[in-house]
DNA sequence: ACTCCACAGGAATTGAGGGGTG
DNA sequence: CACCCCTCAATTCCTGTGGAGT
């Protein structure tokens, strides 16, 4: 008997539901999409343009959908020679200020023209003044001419820096832009967004709003079923298998993506228990796997300071004192940081710590009060199994020696499993 | 109704670390 | 090399606050 043997595919086309792929057809979206074709209207007719705003939580087809309009607003608009139309992407994921997003446009910018890559000739993220990057961003617009669709994705990243925001719809009337029709679209997860934002800001950004609400499981299922019969082999899905993907992802967060994240790694937990078909089993396993593996992204983010004041928490957690009184964990957090940083942070700083944890879902966090006696406090427990914890944290070199002791303190007071 | 505990958490500032131009 | 830019964790300083005790 080898290591490896041929096992039968229980998948088809799996790549209908890899996160990249995109669908012909959108679906259950008909009403935003019709709202979304109104507002790209102006476009074609030469018109004066509306900026759009979209907001929605994730997985609810912003994208998805931005992309489909786009794809068809371009070849529609190829009919008519008078419309000169040029798209651009920008992600905002990782980009925390107006500064970056500019640069991120600039660079896109280029790649949409010049083909994509050499990443030296990227623009840096850093090392210009805020102006000359604005500078060389409405140059190159202008290079570009014609109307430009301009998509920020996530652009909720930015938080209340939106100078870009502000000048980008500006920058025609105020005469920076000559040849440039510039046309932004911001989409969104969070819907108090535009609250953050500066009141002038508002109101031009958010000229046109769409809203995307979440999907309910039915509209789920009708989204996952095309999906599933593509990707599966015929009569691999047992039974509801669907169905519960669509159900679960709708009583958490109404999100397509989880949904066919669900029914995707169900697929892969049955190839591999060799099983032939895909049980509801599988996709509670998939569920489970799913919420683990979010959690220890969010903990690999966390930086040294952050794991110190985590495996602190782990510690009162191993000793069954869990929840624990910022005041105390603080205490203890000193001796414990001396050992494995280079220096120790002030508690105000742990406090944030905490409450950035308490937001990723790592930490529980209570409030007490027990007025003159005691004052006004928080107290803090891991929402995540402490198994967890040890496990990810023990894998850094420096955090070794601790969690070790902490397995030890653990299992001598039977607080592992 | 008022007091007063013991923090919570906002705002402004700093300094190290990424990088730029000439 | 000198001098300037943006970013982000950390620090400092501070005002805000819910309810048990009076």
């Amino acid at each position: 008997m080898g290591i490896f043997e041929r096992r039968d595919d229980i998948f088809d086309d799996a790549m209908v539901l890899d996160e990249e792929w995109q669908p012909q057809e959108i679906r259950k979206r008909k009403d935003e999409l019709e709202l979304y074709r109104q507002a790209l209207q102006p476009v074609v007719d030469n018109r004066p343009l509306n900026n759009i705003f979209i907001y929605g939580k994730t997985g609810t087809g912003k994208s998805a959908g931005t992309r489909y309009m786009l794809e068809h607003l371009e070849s529609d608009a190829m009919q008519y020679d008078d419309v000169e139309l040029s798209t651009v992407w920008v992600g905002c994921e990782n980009l925390s200020t107006s500064y970056q997003v500019a640069v991120a446009l600039v660079n896109a910018l280029r790649d949409s023209r010049t083909g994509l890559l050499p990443e030296r000739e990227k623009m840096s993220a850093t090392g210009y003044s805020q102006q000359a990057v604005f500078d060389r961003l409405y140059d190159d617009l202008d290079d570009v001419g014609g109307t430009i669709v301009i998509v920020f994705d996530e652009i909720d990243n930015i938080g209340q820096s939106d100078d870009l925001l502000y000048g980008l719809p500006r920058a025609r009337a105020n005469g920076y832009l000559e040849e440039a029709r510039p046309m932004v679209i911001g989409i969104s997860n969070e819907f108090n967004f535009k609250d953050d934002l500066s009141p002038k800001v508002k109101d031009t950004l958010c000229e046109e709003e769409i809203l995307f609400p979440p999907y309910n499981a039915d509209e789920l299922t009708s989204i996952l079923e095309p999906r599933a019969e593509k990707a599966f082999q015929d009569n691999v899905l047992e039974g509801d298998v669907v169905r519960l993907c669509s159900a679960l992802a709708a009583q958490d967060s109404g999100s397509a993506r989880q949904a066919i994240r669900l029914l995707s790694l169900a697929g892969k937990t049955a190839v591999n228990n060799r099983d032939e078909q895909v049980a509801p089993k599988h996709v509670h396993h998939a569920k489970k796997e799913l919420a683990q593996s979010q959690v220890v992204e969010g903990m690999e983010q966390l930086t040294t300071q952050g794991h110190a004041v985590l495996v602190t928490l782990a510690y009162y957690s191993a000793k069954g004192e869990t929840p624990v009184r910022t005041r105390d964990l603080y205490q203890q957090y000193r001796n414990i940081a001396d050992e494995v940083a280079s220096n120790t942070i002030v508690e105000r700083r742990v406090r944030a710590h905490l409450s950035d944890m308490s937001m990723l879902g790592l930490v529980n966090t209570y409030g007490r009060n027990e007025g003159m006696k005691d004052g006004r406090y928080k107290e803090h427990e891991l929402t995540v199994a402490l198994e967890t914890v040890l496990d990810v944290l023990g894998s850094k070199e420096r955090f070794q020696g601790v969690v070790e002791r902490i397995r030890r303190v653990a299992a001598k007071n039977n607080q592992l499993n």
